[in-house]
DNA sequence: CGAGTGACCCAGT
DNA sequence: TACTGGGCCACTC
């Protein structure tokens, strides 16, 4: 059933913690679906009772209808936005962050 | 069964 | 960095 497929994205939704985002593309791969666009699909159906807000495009900025609610509700948790845009590099979250990631290796880490 | 649409993504320029 | 084109999946008409 596609239902359980539904279920498990409501899930990872759900895991993202406060204070940090993920974007399309991670939810899909986390999940398990086959791509970014049903993730958007799902949320648009029935995001009400899930963390929407945390969930931005591959670079870093909601989408259009949604980005003043968004940025508003983000900045509410300190994730602060450059103009429309979340800095993914300081935000994103990873449920396994290894220290040797070149990611987010410059002196540029606040 | 084809065309249009949408809370998307990536590579190229 | 911003724009473009192509690919992607599910749904509707």
């Amino acid at each position: 059933m596609d239902e359980e497929l539904h279920e498990r994205v409501r899930e990872t939704v759900a895991t993202v913690p406060p204070g940090k985002v993920a974007t399309y593309g991670d939810i899909a791969a986390m999940s398990g679906a086959p791509s970014p666009r049903l993730v958007g699909r799902i949320l648009a159906e029935d995001g009400s009772d899930l963390p929407w807000h945390r969930i931005l495009r591959a670079d870093g900025t909601p989408a259009p209808h949604l980005a003043r609610e968004q940025l508003e509700r983000l900045r509410a948790e300190g994730v602060l936005a450059e103009g429309e845009r979340v800095n993914l590099r300081t935000h994103r979250w990873q449920p396994d962050p290894r220290p040797d990631a070149e990611e987010t290796r410059p002196g540029l880490f606040p």
